[in-house]
DNA sequence: CTAAAGCCTGTAGTCGCTACAGAGTCAAGC
DNA sequence: GCTTGACTCTGTAGCGACTACAGGCTTTAG
């Protein structure tokens, strides 16, 4: 199948799926005579299992890794495991992170009164200066879907 | 005060302090004689509050807004309450992601028996061909912090 | 036969920084 | 006075994971 089928069928971009080949996570399919990338089920599996890993937080590093231990049957399902329960720790960690957001934002909202802009608890928590506050972790507030 | 200086009470990196200045986030300090940036509380005050809207999860565009607004008197605070309401509810959204992402991890890391690769259900969940999957949301999982 | 859709390569843009290179400046110690 | 190291400057390139072109080819539908 040419790469428009493979994109449907795999629910990933036609950009994607060539940036994919060239940072290695999909091999480079075989060409036909006017140079089209021919692809197989193979491919489109493993497409799903990128694009699956990528919609459970993986980054492509991780994914590639999780694709070594799938092609090497030598190696054990702990290796799996331990990337799987790092990655967890990570996500639940960053709701954590949301969840302080949110609750600060609905603080500052609830302070609110909509009206006369002296008494907005919003910029006026943006605005409180705070000596030497420190070192501060942040969360990344892009790309929440695609 | 020096860029330093600067940085150590707002607490942001100097190079994060001229980034903003490019970005037009933070008005172009006075230079003196050997060309050294030399900035004020304001600027000071103006570093944090950015710093302290990109804790909350704005974007830096979102907070040029919120400097907009913030420095212009005739505007309702309704404005700055509706910004702070959609970004709330983008949190929201992304907390429930995260929360979806989080389940199907911990399922899938229960089924892992640590032993044989062929019963790896991590592996398995990933490898799963779903025909025609159609449209996917996803969750950035990077930057977690700073 | 023609127009649109699809495919190709290559490159640049996105966001919010971060990390250099290569140069100038300044304060402290010897 | 001289050296050393810390600081500052500008400018540019890199990160991750795409996305969006430009400019050209091929295939397909009407």
């Amino acid at each position: 199948m040419k790469i428009g089928e493979a994109s449907a069928r795999s629910g990933c971009h036609v950009e994607t799926i060539r940036y994919y080949e060239r940072m290695g996570l999909l091999p480079a399919p075989v060409r036909n005579a006017n140079g089209y990338r021919e692809y197989s089920e193979d491919h489109v599996c493993r497409l799903i299992f990128v694009t699956r890993g990528r919609d459970l937080g993986f980054s492509l590093d991780e994914i590639r890794s999780l694709l070594g231990l799938a092609e090497n049957p030598a190696l054990s399902c702990a290796d799996v495991d331990q990337l799987a329960r790092a990655h967890l720790e990570e996500i639940e960690l960053k709701i954590e992170q949301l969840n302080a957001m949110a609750g600060e934002l609905r603080r500052t909202i609830a302070g609110c009164t909509g009206g006369i802009r002296e008494h907005c608890a919003i910029l006026h928590s943006l605005s409180e200066c705070r000596p030497n506050p420190g070192e501060r972790t942040r969360v990344d507030p892009h790309h929440l879907t695609d």
